[in-house]
DNA sequence: TATGAAAGACATCATGT
DNA sequence: ACATGATGTCTTTCATA
């Protein structure tokens, strides 16, 4: 089980909001001694609970129209070609700069983050990359306009 | 405009991976003296390429049930109405920690992500949370259930 | 598990090629 | 862009409670 006090949760807080703070930093915001602050973070990453650190890019190289796109293929006699044909198409997109995120969407469906530079060079994609993918029975896209939560996703998943 | 040579490139997938490797690790890696590599790090951030450090919170932390949700707005007749309610919904689900990421999708639309611990969990708070929305005219819910690309995403929006 | 102190490693900056 | 060295800060370890 995951047992987290209130100070390891302080500790994740300050650390996601800025992973680059050094321990005496953390210690002198949070009232602790330095040693307490650096073994707390040591069991943290010893229990997995911080996985990894990294960094956000910044706007400029984030694509500035993105949209969810979801693929729902056509429903065969035959299962076992349903199953290897949503894994091609995951396969596929997952190559794709553009395509920042894929996931599998129950039997028959997948969706995919889609980020492009423009509005239109996203419904080009849309319509000149997956919706000319054969035997599909829908394929349905929301764009994302304005975040108000979680918007750093983004520059967390573009690629360099 | 962004100008992005190959050793910056290599710098800002290197720390994708791990921002916490010292720059003597990241210039013995790149075969670059120590001092050419403190200073692109410093200019990356300058120019806010690199936006910020931040960590991934690990599996057991993460819901285990995933979704994207799409809510559309029924369109009324007074403009102004639309705008506050759509304003509202994103507010609302905003607000809750099991909502990872909100955005607006279209004149009348909302795109949330929504995590819980089982699928059970999941369809009682779509349920009870966002089908009870007054004047809705549709609602639909698209299950993330194995990514192929992005994974991470979860562990940087998960709140602690 | 928490803490304080000490030792070593590191980032940072200045200077010069 | 690269090299070197000086400086102060930070991490890490360990002994102790």
């Amino acid at each position: 089980m995951v047992q987290l006090d209130d100070l390891d949760r302080a500790i994740l807080r300050i650390l996601k909001e800025d992973a680059r703070l050094t321990i005496s930093e953390i210690a002198e915001r949070l009232n602790r001694p330095e040693s307490t602050i650096h073994f707390r973070i040591k069991k943290l990453q010893e229990r997995n609970i911080i996985d990894k650190y990294t960094i956000i890019i910044g706007k400029e190289l984030q694509p500035k129209s993105l949209a969810i796109v979801y693929i729902q293929a056509e429903t065969p006699i035959i299962e076992d070609f349903l199953e290897r044909y949503i894994n091609y198409i995951m396969k596929t997109l997952s190559m794709l700069p553009n395509v920042l995120a894929v996931s599998r969407s129950g039997k028959d469906g997948v969706i995919a983050l889609v980020g492009e530079e423009s509005h239109e060079k996203l419904n080009r994609f849309v319509d000149e990359t997956i919706r000319v993918l054969p035997t599909l029975k829908r394929v349905e896209v929301f764009t994302l306009d304005e975040f108000s939560k979680g918007e750093g996703l983004v520059g967390f998943l573009v690629g360099v």
